[in-house]
DNA sequence: TCTTAAAGGAGAATGGTTCTCTATAAAGAA
DNA sequence: TTCTTTATAGAGAACCATTCTCCTTTAAGA
């Protein structure tokens, strides 16, 4: 299977749970709560979303709190930061590697396109530049399907 | 000619005159400083590099001038801006359009790679999804030749 | 020159994110 | 179950690239 393929929110909180209990990271509620949040995304959530649904169950719940699990997640590599230099970071705990995005820019959906005619593009640059490739970003903007109907 | 070939700094900075000139704004020395600095720079500057090197000519001049300069041109499409969340903003005023680039996580170095195999991803990217692409951003990132050598 | 609105200079404000410090509680030991 | 330790949570201050505000200066046409 490749590993693109989207797996059950049930895999990936059980693999973010097993990669912080490897490391000897404790199982808080409010951990327990952002991971099965971002297990269950479809969309790509900025931290103070996830905050807000967090806050349903525990209200008492700190934003920094939800900034510090975003913070070991993403170190931890089971949580990809999309940021943006003006508005909210957006996060995809579903498929924590790099990869292609498209971005309406009216009603700031993130969607996870699927592409065949990337790889070869990864190694053109690679091969052309020199360059010891680690990760890329990917990100094209413009109007979803429902964005371009409204006038 | 295809528009992504190099100009010579000569033809961008007449260009971005021709374009501020039509608009009725004001040439003023700051501005023709910021226009023939982004016409030359064949790295890709932050505002604060653009500021350091205005200030050696003229030593007066405010960041927020730089700031307000950058904005303008970025609204008239003669300077692309590749933002990022963590650092500060760099700018390409050679080539004004969307373009993929090669960033060294290191010394920080940006530089436009030469590619053939892009137009196909972007026509895949519309067809799939259905949206109205207006533009994008692809970089790469990782360790330049240089920065590769050292240990 | 003269006029006037655009542009520049200086510093305050902004806001998402990070940091700091104290209180709380998870998890292993007894 | 209770105790102990120390990682984590909560609250608010700090950060900092960028934007805004307000006043002064000046480019450009008459
Ligand atoms: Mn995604
Ligand atoms: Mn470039
Ligand atoms: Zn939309
Ligand atoms: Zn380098």
């Amino acid at each position: 299977m490749p590993k693109d393929d989207c797996n059950t929110s049930g895999d990936r909180l059980y693999q973010m749970l097993a990669t912080l209990k490897s490391h000897d990271f404790r199982i808080t509620p409010q951990r327990l709560a952002v991971l099965k949040i971002l297990a269950a995304s479809e969309d790509h959530p900025s931290v103070e979303q996830i905050y807000e649904k967090v806050r349903v169950e525990f209200p008492t719940t700190s934003l920094a709190t939800i900034y510090k699990i975003v913070a070991l997640l993403k170190e931890l590599n089971e949580l990809l930061e999309l940021g943006f230099p003006d508005e909210s970071n957006r996060y995809d705990g579903k498929k924590p590697f790099p990869h292609p995005h498209v971005i309406c820019t009216k009603c700031k959906k993130i969607m996870d396109p699927e592409l065949t005619s990337f790889d070869e593009l990864k190694e053109e640059i690679a091969r052309k530049t020199g360059f010891r490739i680690i990760h890329h970003r990917l990100d094209f903007f413009g109007l979803c399907r429902e964005c371009q109907k409204v006038e």
